[in-house]
DNA sequence: AACTCGGGGCA
DNA sequence: TGCCCAGAGTT
């Protein structure tokens, strides 16, 4: 089982040799706030979004200081942004109250800021601090689904961690990147892509869609 | 487990 | 136009 796991990320590697954190990690805080304004949305819109942002906003005390109207403005072409204007002030506030303005390490400690769930903590902890931990996104979970690495019932809890219990440890963090950038350019949700997948030998959904496309063919021939 | 927030990108 | 997107909180 292992051999399969380690022959996916070997493919995906080679077909995405560049696979890393896109967003900013030389500063936690940055990235912090990064990863919050991108839930549901394209990290393109983030970047755009985040160039001007961090050249107003440099520490969790800007973020305080002004009106929660202002800082929703600044964030408005982003989707969801007066909860996620709302949730960056909380996080900040919490950051001054409980560490001193600094971004703490572990994923437990992320987690329980105010607007960081799951993802966001395991994102964090791992780019930015180098701590083992596997953020499960939507790509993350649909490639980990289709492969059959997991169970399609399976919750983001248990794919998270099927990953941990089949992955070596010191490419926790690869096997993320690797696997976002699978899912959102090849293993997309709608085309799966799978004629020219090079995982399609042992990808249990792949050989079912396959099979499927081969006897739709078969039943036109005749 | 389902619902809500949400503007931009893309077909 | 309609559908989706590097999610989290609430019910």
């Amino acid at each position: 089982m292992k051999k399969e796991i380690r022959f996916c990320l070997d493919k995906m590697h080679e077909m995405f040799p560049e696979a890393a954190c896109e967003l900013n990690h030389e500063n936690p805080f940055e990235l912090l706030v990064a990863v919050v304004l991108s839930a549901q949305c394209t990290d393109n819109l983030v970047n755009k979004v985040t160039k001007e942002l961090f050249q107003k906003y440099k520490k969790p005390e800007d973020y305080v200081a002004v009106p929660l109207e202002a800082l929703q403005q600044d964030i408005r072409s982003i989707g969801l942004y007066r909860n996620k204007a709302k949730n960056i002030q909380k996080l900040s506030q919490s950051l001054l109250d409980r560490y001193n303005g600094d971004v703490p390490r572990t994923k437990e400690q992320l987690m329980e800021l105010a607007g960081v769930g799951r993802k966001t903590a395991n994102v964090v902890a791992s780019v930015a601090f180098g701590e083992p931990a596997i953020a499960v996104d939507t790509h993350v979970e649909r490639v980990s689904k289709r492969l059959g690495i997991c169970r399609w019932k399976d919750s983001v809890n248990e794919v998270e961690q099927t990953l941990m219990r089949k992955v070596p440890k010191d490419e926790w963090s690869d096997t993320h990147h690797l696997m976002i950038f699978f899912g959102r350019y090849h293993c997309k949700s709608r085309n799966p892509n799978c004629p020219e997948c090079p995982l399609l030998q042992l990808c249990r959904e792949g050989q079912k869609r396959m099979k499927k496309r081969d006897a739709a063919n078969t039943a036109v021939l005749k």
